[in-house]
DNA sequence: TGTACATCAGTGAACGCGCGTTCACTGATGTAC
DNA sequence: TGTACATCAGTGAACGCGCGTTCACTGATGTAC
């Protein structure tokens, strides 16, 4: 069991503080959310002085930068390993509502309002690419015959966003509405608008689910 | 041009200040975010100091709950003369969309992430109710013999939230659906997250309440 | 019309809090010879 | 194996800021007789 690490025992230590900082952050953001997380009270619940995050951190606008990058990081895993055990669109959907219900402020941290105070680096954009592939890929097979709207025309000349994806204008389309609507049902539950409403929001997005999938087919609203 | 206000000069005054107040806190909110509105800061604005606002609202948290009140009231109106005026369900739509383009923050404020800090009064569930109601109502007639699906069935045992409203469970799936799939484009515009995708935030919109309305007839996505 | 009183808007000082961030410094850990 | 030096984690004090909220008080406005 030797360790067999190129780094130096002062850089293995370097990023294991670096990871409790994280850790500390994720718990805070957990509890009251994105915009309350403080720099000294992760150090003081480190049991350190605030300053001292300054040695692992150039500020809390580069934690928070991280914090996201990790965020997408962990989704886009997540979804990969579920679409590499044969998760069709249906599966994903519900591979990325038990990955925000896991922690909904981790969701909400880069997928919500943008957190107040702070400014985004300009590869954020890039960052979501990854998570964006996977959607794509899932969409290029099923929906490479489908017939084309008139916003598809759009998409074909502005698709910068797909990062060079070969997934065809109607996929693009798919890809975006499948993002969109899941977005509607999830960021209204996990804010807590649906609280009091009444019904179980589980059943509502396999709800919107079915008319996702009803799409293709011919008839829309089957028992 | 008598005024002939039942109202004394004082309480007329009350209700003036209490609305200027409420407007330097929009235009606040506008500029950074419900998160960022200060007492303080409304009191400097309006050249005096910060604790004669307490004698007009008992604290920060009744402000935001009276701004959160006129939000939905404006939502209700706008919905409700658009209504009147014979606007259809996309009619109503495009009409939301104008309403949260116009300020943002006021829609992210009702429907987005909670306001950190804030605690909502129990009957703030029952503010939002009216504009429901509307949306039921544009939902009752087209959607009253449609198809039931499974998510139907919970519903019509889960319909609280309508009101009493006297809609099918078909047409009350179909206001939430038409609810969350608004909310899932619209939030994401409006907190950013397409900016440097490429494609025009108003066709994916469009495109969205196509399918939308494709949804009733045999024909999912036809040119 | 005038006086006595009550009402109430607004002030300034103060409390206690927390924030991000800088700076000069101590002391432990690692490195080179 | 031992010494001299460099590296760097962490501290404590300080800066300047803003926040919500309370309190005793002044002074203007309205009311009652």
């Amino acid at each position: 069991m030797a360790e067999t690490d190129t780094k130096s025992p002062r850089e293995r230590y370097r990023t294991q503080v670096r990871t409790e900082i994280k850790e500390r952050a994720w718990e805070q953001i957990a509890t009251a959310g994105a915009s309350a997380l403080s720099l000294n009270a992760i150090a003081k619940q480190m049991g350190m002085s605030g300053p001292a995050l300054y040695r692992y951190y150039a500020g809390r606008d580069e934690l928070i930068t991280e914090l996201i990058r990790d965020a997408y990081r962990s989704l886009a895993d997540t979804l990969r390993s579920a679409s590499a055990a044969g998760a069709d669109l249906a599966a994903l959907a519900h591979t990325i509502r038990r990955w925000a219900l896991e922690d909904p402020q981790r969701y909400l941290l880069i997928y919500g309002t943008p957190v107040p105070g702070y400014h985004a680096p300009d590869d954020i954009t890039l960052i979501s690419s990854e998570t964006m592939a996977i959607l794509l890929d899932a969409c290029a097979a099923p929906f490479a015959d489908a017939p084309a709207t008139p916003f598809d025309a759009h998409l074909a000349e502005h698709r910068e966003w797909a990062g060079g994806h070969p997934a065809s204008p109607a996929a693009l389309r798919h890809a975006l509405i499948f993002w969109t609507r899941l977005h509607g049902v999830l960021s209204l539950e996990l804010a807590g608008h649906f609280t009091g409403m009444g019904f179980d929001p589980a059943l509502l997005f396999s709800a919107e689910l079915d008319h996702l999938s009803a799409h293709r087919s011919p008839e829309p609203d089957s028992t």
